[in-house]
RNA sequence: GGUCGAGUAACUCAGUUGGUUCAGAGUGCCGCCCUUACAAGGCGGAAGUCCGGGGUUCGAGUCCCUGCUCGACCA
């Protein structure tokens, strides 16, 4: 019944065997009656018609590791999958495809327009659900939820009601953020600000009924059109005079008054202000202080409106401004255009530029919000990953505006207020009686996703999941969203549930390409997973990604670092077939049934080994750095594991005991399976296939126990030996290598050294055998050093190589010198330490002991070296 | 302008509390090997002014100050 396995691992054929086969089981789901403490994380929930990127695979795949482990670990786990209806990203999707059709959005109204964005989520709404399962994530399926689902949509509805019942929400003209694309008002997070080359252009402003003039610097000339006012410092000198007075408007010629305001800057431009109340954030509170006219001069599309003159009515902004330039160069109004950098607002989703603009809108109060959310991350209910995202936290709490919450949009939650006259009902249940109308404003969609993890689980009922699931552990998304979603979640949770929502947030690395830009459609530089997943298969490209994210640094990607995971996959998988190659029904797969007493210094030496990096592993874990986790995995697997404890065992595998045999393959498939484990939350389908290959007596791996350190493993004195064994076999290769030796030329060595380390050479003679094609070894302590020979010196242990006939002279001086020198150099630095009297006097006894030791074992080596190097050179 | 982060081998990055194979890993590079798990592999090797300049200390990649470069967030 031995297995002959493939020689390459081909991961297409076995994911999706595997995924079905999880689903089919139930493995994903959370146990109905247990008393297992639970373990919850949220997706962060992606746009319903967007497609997975590369952003996603990290961001779900981290996930998915502390999920998977979790549930090994015995946890009751749910990972809850869903989707958000991106109200602005899906509306514009929609009104362009319908414009496509020749459809106006306003003329075919606002429920048929509704059932074209049903329409739209039904046909994309399951790509990136389906992506997520080939990612391989384990996610309730039971369970998934969208915000535009009924259950979802009463949720957000009861939480709107109780904050205004409760005197959060008002109803507010004010300046706010406007997209003219969208056409709708945005949050202040949502403005995303670009620095541009732009131009600053100084105008001249005459004073009415004088020949004097003011000038003023400005970057949107075009907004003169509704200047009605100009405004210098009160304590500017050059200007006190003009105060009171007016300005005669050019190409207008309206008179504006010039007024005193300590907002502005008397350093700036020419120290005089334009103020265009309606246009400006600062021009309002000035136009508020200084009792000024405020006129609208634009469109919601941002095009000019009839307050300006007729040349300009429906003229964009832009256009406009060439317009005003124009006309302001030709009657010598323009003194000056100079070069400008500076930071101009765009809207996150459209990416058009910001208009501000006076509206009505909706506004949830911030600041009781602010304090409570300040002090659960303070006083570490909360703790963030890496930490300084705290900083970035409170500075924006610190500073909280009330939020913006009302969209000029169709596609999302609508506003449950209803008007009749003067009268305002607001409730989740429609009014009864006629004449009502409701609101035709949707809730910003953070709005309807600040209360994901409680909404999710059917608040406001008491629901059993509710109970179980929430408050969530871990919560995983990018530090992009820290003020969008994040800290709104810890508002809601807090408010409505009187519970933190999550106890631990893993902010994630943010993938660039390799030349450090952000991943865009518009660059092509973002590949496609799918394409990565079938050309290196799913588990590496997990591996690989998470083996180079960094806690909290960007990612710089190459697709060809993609390939230390597909060779790592591979490496398993050979290594595996290798075992499989040589199990039988005699092996013992369990290991609790081995005798100790036959345990093999290198058996005990990756037991202890292993002990080791699973404790490493957890400890990773703690501080979530999973790429330290799965760095530690991937150097036990592959530089001990494969390249030690294999190889090492094969002088047993190949022997004449068959029980040494079975002996040395129960250790290897005992370590076998930890390693599967421990590497299963990351890779999780080959490690599913390894393990069902082994037989295994558990059903799923993915319902395995993780592993624990066995306190009956510590063998550290075997382990020293094993290492030290290690460094002779590396530099007898050594040797032989730089010589020119051909591997395939037998040779005899010598080794001369304390008892001590003659034992564990002694002990461990079929491992020399086995590893450096020798033919004879002779030990001792007074073994005398044959003619011609190569030395090399191992922790005062010396080596040689007899190689008469074969020794190139030249090259091993060449290569004793190199030797000493090295350790000369080391020798020299430590001694600089110990000629130091400060360094003896005043460090501790316990580091000026061990330079000294480490002083006299170097000037060991080195004499020895020395003295065969004197030997050899002289001849 | 404010705040934060980064600068270590050709590239991408590890380096906890200052001292212990502290100067590391992977990739790439050079040499030798198709050795019966794996050439997506094995063995060996070369490679760094730890951004510059000060300082604290017996001792600094690590702590402090300062300058430079890049990035992010906020105004």
């Amino acid at each position: 019944m031995k297995k002959e396995l493939s020689k390459i691992y081909s991961p297409s054929d076995i994911e999706k065997r595997w995924y079905d086969s999880w689903i089919k089981n139930n493995v994903f789901s959370p146990l109905e009656n247990t008393d297992n403490e639970s373990f919850t994380v949220m997706i962060p929930p992606p746009n319903v018609t967007g497609i997975l990127h590369l952003g996603h695979v990290l961001n779900n795949s981290i996930q998915d590791v502390l999920v998977r482990r979790a549930r090994m670990k015995g946890k009751n786990t749910l990972w809850l999958p869903g989707t958000d209806h991106a109200s602005i990203a899906t509306e514009a999707k929609v009104t362009k495809l319908l414009k496509k059709q020749g459809i106006d959005k306003k003329s075919i109204g606002r429920e048929k327009f509704l059932n074209h964005c049903w329409e739209w989520t039904d046909k994309y709404g399951g790509i990136i659900i389906e992506q997520l399962k080939r990612l391989g994530c384990s996610l309730d399926w039971s369970r998934q939820r969208f915000t535009m689902d009924d259950e979802y949509y009463k949720s957000v509805m009861t939480t709107f009601v109780k904050l205004y019942n409760d005197g959060l929400i008002y109803q507010g003209k004010r300046m706010i953020n406007w997209d003219p694309v969208g056409k709708t008002a945005l949050s202040n997070e949502e403005v995303i600000y670009k620095e541009e080359q732009g131009h600053l252009w100084h105008i001249k402003y005459p004073v009415h009924n004088t020949k004097d003039y003011l000038i003023v610097a400005t970057t949107r000339p075009e907004t003169m059109l509704g200047d009605t006012g100009v405004a210098v410092n009160p304590n500017d000198k050059r200007y006190q005079k003009f105060i009171g007075k007016s300005i005669l408007l050019p190409i207008l010629n309206k008179e504006i008054p010039i007024f005193a305001d300590e907002y502005v800057d008397m350093e700036f431009g020419t120290g005089c202000v334009k103020v265009t109340p309606a246009h400006d954030m600062n021009d309002y509170q000035m136009a508020q202080r200084n009792n000024l006219e405020i006129i609208n001069i634009m469109h919601d599309n941002a095009s000019f409106n009839e307050n300006v003159p007729s040349i300009y009515h429906n003229k964009d902004r832009f256009e406009v401004r060439e317009m005003v330039l124009d006309q302001l160069q030709s009657e010598d109004y323009l003194l000056k255009t100079e070069d400008y950098m500076h930071k101009v607002g765009h809207s996150e989703r459209t990416d058009a530029v910001i208009e501000p603009r006076l509206s009505k809108q909706w506004f949830l109060k911030m600041d009781d919000f602010a304090k409570p959310a300040l002090d659960v991350v303070k006083n570490k209910d909360i703790q963030f990953h890496p930490k300084r995202w705290e900083k970035i936290y409170n500075h924006w709490l610190n500073n909280i505006q009330d939020w913006c919450i009302s969209r000029q949009l169709w596609w999302g939650h609508r506003i449950p207020v209803w008007y009749k006259g003067n009268e305002v009902y607001c409730d989740i249940i429609p009014p009864e009686g006629d004449g009502w109308t409701q609101e035709q404003d949707v809730l910003d969609t953070w709005f309807s996703s600040w209360v994901w993890p409680i909404a999710t689980l059917g608040w406001p009922n008491e629901s059993k999941d509710l109970n179980k699931f929430y408050p969530t552990q871990d919560l995983v998304t990018g530090p992009d969203i820290i003020f969008f979603w994040v800290a709104r979640m810890i508002m809601s949770g807090i408010y409505f549930k009187q519970k933190i929502p999550f106890s631990n947030v893993y902010f994630t690395s943010i993938i660039r390409d390799s030349q450090g830009r952000k991943m865009s459609k518009s660059l092509g530089n973002s590949p496609d997973p799918l394409e990565l997943f079938d050309k290196y298969g799913v588990d590496a490209v997990r591996v690989s990604v998470l083996m180079m994210a960094p806690q909290g640094l960007d990612i710089h990607f190459q697709e060809e670092r993609l390939e230390q995971g597909r060779n790592f996959m591979n490496k398993l998988w050979n290594c595996s077939r290798f075992i499989m190659m040589n199990i039988d029904e005699k092996t013992n797969l369990d290991i609790s049934e081995l005798n100790f007493e036959m345990l093999d210094e290198t058996d005990q030496w990756i037991l202890d080994k292993l002990n080791h990096i699973i404790d490493d592993v957890e400890n990773a874990f703690d501080e979530y750095k999973l790429n330290d986790a799965i760095k530690k995995i991937y150097n036990f697997v592959w530089g001990d594991y494969c390249d030690w404890y294999i190889e090492f065992s094969k002088s047993k595998i190949y022997g004449t005991s068959d029980s040494d045999r079975e002996q040395v393959l129960s250790i290897a498939v005992y370590v076998l399976k930890n390693i599967l484990k421990l590497l299963h939350p990351f890779a999780p389908f080959i490690t599913e296939e390894i393990w069902s290959l082994l037989n295994s007596e558990e059903n799923f791996l993915a319902q395995a126990q993780y592993p624990q350190v066995k306190s009956k493993f510590t063998f550290s004195k075997q382990k020293q030996n094993i290492e030290f064994l290690m460094s002779v076999i590396s530099s007898i290769r050594n040797i032989k290598t730089s010589l020119g030796v051909s591997p395939k030329n037998e040779v005899k060595i010598l080794c001369r050294g304390n008892q001590g380390k003659i034992d564990i050479l002694v002990n461990n003679k079929h491992h020399l055998f086995q590893l450096l094609n020798i033919t004879n070894i002779d030990f001792g302590e007074n073994i005398d050093k044959p003619e011609q020979a190569a030395t090399a010196v191992v922790d005062n242990l010396e080596i040689f190589l007899p190689l008469q006939g074969l020794i190139n002279i030249e090259k091993e001086i060449e290569r004793l010198q190199s030797k000493i020198a090295d350790i000369k150099a080391r020798m020299d630095n430590v001694k600089k330490k110990l000629d130091n009297k400060n360094f003896i006097s005043r460090a501790p006894e316990k580091i000026v002991k061990h330079e000294q030791k480490k002083y006299d074992s170097y000037l060991e080596d080195y004499n020895k070296l020395v003295e065969n190097y004197t030997a050899i050179a002289s001849k």
